[in-house]
DNA sequence: CGTGTGCCCTGACAGC
DNA sequence: TGCTGTCAGGGCACAC
């Protein structure tokens, strides 16, 4: 489910509760996700008060006392339960305050968690490699012209890639791109000023908006075993193959395949 | 360096 | 009711 949006909503929803709260207990389930669990996880954890949750890209932060943050990844099919009233077989770390129980349950384990001083986040060899906050002021039309000079990707391709905006995934750049009117074919150093004019809004507007309507689902979120979902209705064209294209310039939405992905664009009105 | 290809893993769904 | 094949919000290792 993670892209931005839903990381961020994800953020949100936690720090309703976490925040300021004393972590009573941190249980592993397994030794790993992706990457084995940090070994000094549930000693740096367990104890502390968190002081602050936050996002990078698509990694939700965990800040506690003593100088540490929890960073975690949610991969392709990670959430985190609140209050769950039976366990699943894929909660895989635990999270207990006073009051409430967190349960980190990634079915795929594409997900990730890590632990790194506070002070050296910036330097964290992931974070440092990431390329600027599609919401932050650093995206702008003028950067992604010299980020994608002379090269010969996609644009679908290069928004995809981290290093160049961080925290876009398959949703959202089909829809930016729909939005923007640009062919997720066209190549990337070839994407004309209007064209970038335009993207850099469409690729905020879509995040944002997707972000208001997370928000406004939190109270689902909080429920015992509730799931955020991607707002599927609210696509223009990701995963509409065979529908008419909602500006009615009647085009038909189709889906293509890019370096093993599915993209869905019109080809009417993106040129 | 930039670019393209598989793979990690489980679950949902379509078709037989 | 199985099976089997396909596909899924991501990231990374590896080959050229």
């Amino acid at each position: 489910m993670p892209e931005l949006p839903e990381v961020e909503t994800t953020v949100r929803g936690l720090a309703r509760f976490l925040d300021g709260a004393r972590i009573e207990r941190v249980v592993l389930n397994r030794p790993d996700l992706r990457r084995p669990f940090p070994p000094a996880l549930v000693q740096r954890m367990t104890g502390a008060v968190v002081t602050g949750l936050s996002r990078r890209a698509k990694y939700g932060l965990i800040h506690v006392d003593r100088g540490a943050t929890m960073i975690f990844h949610l991969g392709m099919s990670g959430r985190w339960r609140i209050d769950p009233e039976r366990p699943d077989a894929h909660d895989h770390l635990l999270i207990e305050t006073a009051h409430n129980r967190f349960a980190l349950c990634d079915p795929r384990r594409f997900g990730s968690v890590d632990l790194e001083e506070t002070e050296l986040l910036d330097a964290w060899p992931r974070f440092a490699a990431l390329g600027p906050e599609p919401l932050g002021p650093d995206l702008t039309p003028a950067y992604l012209k010299a980020a994608l000079s002379g090269r010969v990707q996609s644009i679908k391709a290069c928004l995809l890639d981290q290093r160049i905006v961080a925290g876009l995934g398959n949703i959202y750049v089909c829809e930016a791109l729909w939005r923007a009117r640009i062919h997720p074919k066209k190549k990337s150093g070839k994407v004309t000023k209007p064209q970038l004019a335009r993207l850099v809004p469409a690729i905020r507007d879509v995040l944002s908006e997707s972000i208001r309507d997370g928000g406004s689902t939190l109270r689902d979120y909080a429920a015992p075993d509730g799931a955020l979902g991607y707002f599927a209705s609210s696509f223009d064209v990701y995963g509409r193959e065979g529908e008419t294209c909602r500006r009615e310039d009647g085009g038909t939405v189709r889906r293509i395949v890019q370096g093993g992905r599915s993209t869905w664009y019109c080809a009417r009105c993106q040129r």
